[in-house]
DNA sequence: TATGAATGAGCTTTCATTCAT
DNA sequence: AATGAATGAAAGCTCATTCAT
C-alpha cells in the first residue's frame, strides 16, 4: 500500500511532463552521438527505455522532439545571455562591457560544440524553427538594451539594428566555434568589438 | 554531309558534358521541389529523363550530384561578387562603395530564394563542404581589396578582418532573403552599410 | 479465462520463436524453389507472409537466414549420423557395420536432394561457414568412435583418418546424390565399404 | 598498303580466337583478385580492354566467359594428371606410384590456391558445369589405368571404382588445399595412399 | 497507458544486357 | 566488328509510424 501510494503520488501530469523531459533528453543524446541522420525514432526510444509506441503518446512526429531538444538548448542560451545582457545593462555601454557579452556568447557556444554542429549543420532549418525564435528572442533583449543607453540619442531604427547585429554576432561566433579558423580567439574578440563598438558610437553620434 | 557533321559534332566529351549539365539541372529542379531529403536519385534521374543507372555513370553517389549544383551556384555568386569588386577596387572605399557592394550581393542571393533556402537551411553542412569552399574564396577576394585600399594603413590583421566581415554580410544579408523581417530593404542595407564603413573608418584611424 | 490464458501463452519468447521458424521456413522454401541467386530478402518475406522489415528484426541480414537453413538440416544430419555411431559403437567394427553407416548417411542424404544441391552447388562456402563446422562435427564423430576401437592398436593418427574418411565418404555419397551417376546404389555401396574396410583393417594390422 | 597488309594477316578466325583468350585471361584475373561476386561482366570487359557490348559478340552470357575460365584450369589439371597416370602405367601401381600421383595431384591444386578457391566454394556447381566435366575426364583416365593394371584380375566394376576413387581423392586434396587443416601433409598423403593401395590390393585379391 | 511487433514504401546502388551509332 | 551509353529491374536494407494486445 505504501506502495501504491507512492506510485500514485506523482499525478498523471507530472508524470508525463517526466516522460517528456525522458524523451528530450534520449533525444539530445542520440543526436549527440549520431548526428541527426543516425536519430532514428527507434533509436531515441530505446535510449528513452521506452517503446517507440510510447514515443507518440508524447511527441507527434520524430521532427517535434527534434524541437524540443533544440528549445532546451536555446532556453539555456538565453538564460546565460539575457544574464549578461543585465549586467550591461547597469552600466553605460563601453567597449569593455561589448566584449564581455561577445565573451560570454563564445565561451556558451563553445559549450558543447558537438551539439552545436548538430544544431547548426545537420538539423533542417526553417524560418518557423526554434532556431529563429530563439534569434528573435535575442533581438528583443538587445533592442531593449539599446533602448535602454541610447533612449533618445538613437538616430536609427533599434528593430533594424539589433536584428542586424544579432545576426553579425551570431554567426561570427558559431563560424568561430565550428570552422576553427586559424586566427586567435582573442583577436576575433577584438575585431568584433571594434566594429560592434564603432557602430554603436556611429549610432549616438549620427 | 553538313547533317552528318552536325551530329558528329557532340561526339563523346561533349555528350557526356551534356548529360552531366542535364543531370545537374534535374538536380537542381528537384532539389528546388523536393527539397533535400525528397531528391532522391530515382527521382533525380527521372526529372532528368534517364535511368538511375545512367545517373552513376556521371555522379560516383547521390552527394556528388548536389555537391554540383551547390558548385554552380556559388560559381556563379563568386562571379557576380567579384566583379563588384573588381569596380570597388577602381576608386576608394566609400560608403558608396560598401553599399553598392551589399546591394549586389542582396540582389544576387535574392534572385533564387528558394534555392538558396534549401542550400543553407536543408543541405548538410560540413566544414569541408562546398558552401565553406565557397565562404573563403569570399575570405581571399575581400583580404586583397582590403590590403589593396588599406595598404600601409591597416592597423589590424587583414585576414581575421575579412573572416569577420564575411561571416557578418553573409549571415545578414541570407538572413534578410530567407527570414523575411518586417524591416525595409533599404534600411538593412544603411545600416550594414553603416557598420561595416564605421569598423573600416575605426580601422585605418586605428 | 483458460481461452485468455492460452492467448497470452504465447507471450514473447515464444511469438519470436515461431517466427523465426517461420522464417526460416520461408527460407528453406525459396531456397529450394528459386535457388540462391533467387532467395532475395523480399521473396523470404513474402513467403513468411512478413513485410521485409519484419525479417530484420529477427535476422540482422539475409546471409544469416541461409546459415539458419543450413545449421537446420546439419543439425538432423548431425542427429541421424550420431545415432549409427552409437549402434556401431555397440559391437565391433565389421564390413556389415560399416555397410549400415554408409547407407543410413546415403539416405539421409537422399532424403532432400533438391535441398543439397542448393546447399553444395549455389551456397557459397568457406572455411567458417555452416558446412564446414558440420564437417568438423562428424570428424570429432569418427574420431571418437576410431579411439574406441581401436583403442591401442591404431598404428595411425586418428585425427587424420578421421579427417580424410569424413572428406571421402562425404563427397562420395553427396556426388552419388548429386550426379547421379549410371552405377547401382548396391555397387557404390559395396565399394565404399569395401574401402574403408580394407584401410581400416590395414590401420589395425600396421 | 604494307601496314594493311599486315592488318590483314590475321584473318577472322584467329583474330576472333585471340579476343577470345583475352576476354578468357581477364575473365581469370578478375575472378581471382575480386572473386565471383565481383567479376561483373563490365570489369572483365575493362580487364580486357574492350567494351562491354564486344564482349557479347564472343559470349553469350557471363557464365559462359567463367565456364571457358573453369576449362582452361581443367585442361591443365588433366595435362599434368593425365601426364603422372602416363608414368604410372609403365609400371605396376606400387605405394610409391599410387604416392607420386597423389604428390602430384596436391601440388597441382596446391599451384594457385586463391583460383581453386573461387572456383570450389564460389562458382555455382551443377551436374551439366565444366567441373563436372572434367570430373568425368579423370574417371575415364582412371578407368584405363585400372583396366590396364588389373586386366583381368579385377574382381570389381572398374567404373564404379573409379568413380569413387576419383571423388575420393579429388575431395580429400581440394579440402587440404582450401581448408588448410592442422595435419602434415606427408601425413595425408600417406594417409590417403594407404587407404587407396589397401583398396587395390583387396580388388586384385577378392 | 504502454508495448513492441509489424508495416511497406522508399532508399541508394549494381549489373547483365542491349542497341544506336 | 566495335563501341559504350543507356537501360531498368532488382538487390539488401532502413525507418517513421501504426495498432492489436
Amino acid at each position: 500500500m505504501p506502495a501504491d501510494r507512492r506510485r500514485r503520488r506523482m499525478p498523471q501530469q507530472d508524470r508525463s511532463r517526466a516522460m517528456v523531459e525522458r524523451i528530450i533528453a534520449a533525444g539530445h543524446d542520440v543526436l549527440l552521438e549520431r548526428g541527426y541522420e543516425g536519430a532514428s525514432t527507434n533509436r531515441i526510444a530505446q535510449a528513452a527505455g521506452i517503446s517507440p509506441g510510447s514515443l507518440y503518446q508524447y511527441f507527434p512526429d520524430k521532427d517535434s522532439i527534434v524541437a524540443e531538444v533544440v528549445d532546451r538548448w536555446t532556453d539555456a542560451m538565453h538564460a546565460r545571455i539575457s544574464r549578461v545582457f543585465a549586467q550591461a545593462l547597469e552600466g553605460p555601454p563601453t567597449p569593455l562591457s561589448v566584449r564581455d557579452t561577445l565573451l560570454e556568447l563564445l565561451d556558451a557556444l563553445d559549450e558543447n560544440p558537438r551539439l552545436l554542429r548538430v544544431l547548426i549543420e545537420e538539423l533542417p532549418r526553417s524560418p518557423d524553427s526554434r532556431l529563429a525564435a530563439f534569434e528573435r528572442r535575442i533581438d528583443d533583449l538587445l533592442a531593449m538594451w539599446l533602448r535602454f543607453h541610447l533612449r533618445g540619442r538613437a538616430a536609427r531604427p533599434v528593430e533594424a539594428v539589433s536584428w542586424i547585429l544579432v545576426r553579425t554576432v551570431e554567426n561570427v561566433a558559431v563560424s568561430y566555434v565550428l570552422d576553427r579558423p586559424v586566427i586567435d580567439r582573442a583577436v576575433v574578440v577584438d575585431e568584433l568589438t571594434a566594429m560592434v563598438t564603432a557602430y554603436l558610437r556611429e549610432m549616438t553620434a549620427g
